[in-house]
RNA sequence: GUCCCCAUCGUCUAGAGGCCUAGGACACCGCCCUUUCACGGCGGUAACAGGGGUUCGAACCCCCUUGGGGACGCCA
């Protein structure tokens, strides 16, 4: 039987990275096994829904490269077929009305709470034969009153619900709309999903959900549900942990590689291997192998990994994601060299793209001001000598390569007996306006003569006019 | 509170009874390389939550305790 598995986020808000990474565990159990990925969106939820966080899910799962088989499918547009099951339910005697008031539940789960109970319905309107007056009813499942419910979760085992732990759940608010667990059911079982991948917050729906299945005359799927991620202090990782939003990573200047990455490994392992290309994940990966335990969101690693990938990525691919960081910047990569050669010279000093793009905009446009310490450490009047020298050479130098420039550093310093670092660092000064950038060599050669002689000669001035 | 789940370095993890003096990675700290910052190389600090069993032998199996997380909605 083809494996098919699905991503049903709730469009509440953005794609978060607790949500990726279900998302990639579940596209790659598909993946894996030659099935099918579904994407369904839960918007039953009329008040929190909204076509915004819709689009920011698509847009987050397409960076990431999660691409689905099926849908978008809306469970709003399905709201026939639920009815119609809900009905069918009601006709077999296997949901009934209910005609509680909120207020009326609220003083029960008060009661209960106060006994130390676990909050549930009692079950009073199962007994109920006439309709409350005034009240529009919900409808509540039948829920079987003893037994238990077992079921084998396909990473942590077998794992068991006693019946009178449950209570009768309702399926249809007094609205009509059909509420989470009876359409996950639904919809799970019409789209065919044999393979449901999510957090383990939903354990506990669980056996509800199974219950449900059952009555509607069904075999429940497969369930695997996977651990969640946690925050710095072990609490669920939210928004006061930082950032959560997938799309958040991108302005950040993370490669989508990178997280995806990240994610895998955050509670599963291959031995000790770090790096995992997407198509080895989907060699390697086994849902039974996914560890059992919440882990720690870790930005460290994340950012290394992301290193990683800029430097050992193609240069062509990091330069494209690098470019809208450059729009941000307003930056015009026709002023300057080619990027990918930018890309080559600060790959292994950039952490993110955010980093790459502040690191090349001195290649691009002129810089406001020198960076103040490095100024006032290497533009003084100790340096007017080797930046005159310099700037001489360079005016009639043949070849302007690094190897060339290499030279007329290397030489400038000898012939005035200074130190290396009383040459090059002023001149790395003036032409970037820092003290930190590739070695110079390469920096000058990227940058061109023009640029060099333009700015060596605004740093000179700068210091004949502060003495 | 009740139920469910979980428990190896600070963090992610390897480990499926003897291969463990517990391995790798991130972070951190040294040293080397180096005209800056990085990259790279070498080295270091650092963990089986506690207690009982089972066994010739336990990080690994069982039980209890403790700790953490989750669920308990006319949210999903």
């Amino acid at each position: 039987m083809t494996v098919r598995t699905r991503f049903a986020p709730s469009p509440t808000g953005y794609l978060h990275v607790g949500g990726a990474r279900t998302a990639l565990l579940s596209w790659l159990h598909a993946r894996k096994n030659g099935g099918e990925f579904v994407l369904r969106i839960e918007d039953t939820d009329l008040e929190r829904s909204s076509q915004e966080s819709v689009n920011a899910i698509l847009e987050g799962m397409s960076w990431l490269g999660l691409e689905y088989d099926e849908g978008p499918f809306y469970q709003t547009q399905r709201f026939d077929r639920y009815k119609e099951v809900i009905q069918d339910l009601f006709d077999k005697g296997k949901a009934y009305h209910c005609y509680c008031t909120k207020d009326e539940l609220d003083t029960l789960r008060a009661e209960q709470m106060a006994r130390k109970e676990k909050p549930r319905y009692n079950g009073l309107c199962r007994k109920r034969k006439e309709p409350r007056t005034g009240i529009n009813p919900v409808i509540r499942f039948r829920n079987p009153d003893d037994g238990k419910v077992v079921f084998n979760d396909l990473v942590r085992g077998e794992i068991a619900f006693q019946n009178t732990e449950l209570d009768d759940l309702i399926i249809a608010r007094s609205d009509g709309s059909p509420t989470y667990n009876l359409t996950v059911v639904v919809d799970d079982l019409d789209m065919k999903i044999n393979y449901v991948i999510r957090g383990d917050d939903h354990i506990n729906n669980t056996p509800r959900q199974i219950n449900l299945i059952e009555a509607m005359g069904y075999e429940p799927p497969y369930y695997a549900h996977v651990p969640m991620i946690l925050g710095s202090d072990g609490s669920r990782l939210s928004k006061r942990h930082g950032a959560v939003s997938v799309i958040q990573y991108r302005e950040d200047g993370f490669l989508p590689e990178a997280l995806l990455n990240y994610l895998v490994r955050l509670g599963w392992s291959h031995g000790d291997q770090e790096i995992f290309s997407t198509d080895e994940m989907i060699e390697l990966f086994d849902i039974k192998d996914v560890n059992f335990s919440a882990s720690t969101f870790n930005t460290e690693k994340l950012l290394w990994l992301n290193h990683h990938y800029i430097m050992n990525g193609d240069p062509v691919h990091v330069a494209n994601q690098l470019k809208p960081h450059l729009v941000r910047l307003k930056i015009d990569p026709t002023q300057g060299p080619d990027i990918i050669e930018v890309v080559k010279v600060l790959r292994n000093r950039c952490k993110t793209l955010v980093e790459m793009a502040n690191a090349s905009e001195f290649f691009y446009r002129e810089f406001e001001n020198y960076n103040e310490k490095a100024a006032k450490k290497n533009l003084k009047l100790t340096s007017l000598t080797p930046l005159a020298a310099l700037a001489k050479k360079f005016e009639d130098l043949e070849s302007w390569e690094p190897e060339a420039l290499h030279q007329v550093v290397n030489e400038t310093a000898e012939s005035l007996d200074l130190k290396l670092g009383k040459v090059a660092q002023p001149l790395r000064v003036a032409v970037t306006g820092t003290s930190v950038s590739p070695s110079i060599d390469v920096t000058l050669a990227l940058l061109g003569r023009d640029k060099t002689l333009i700015r060596i000669d605004r740093a000179i001035k700068k210091i004949e006019s502060q003495s």
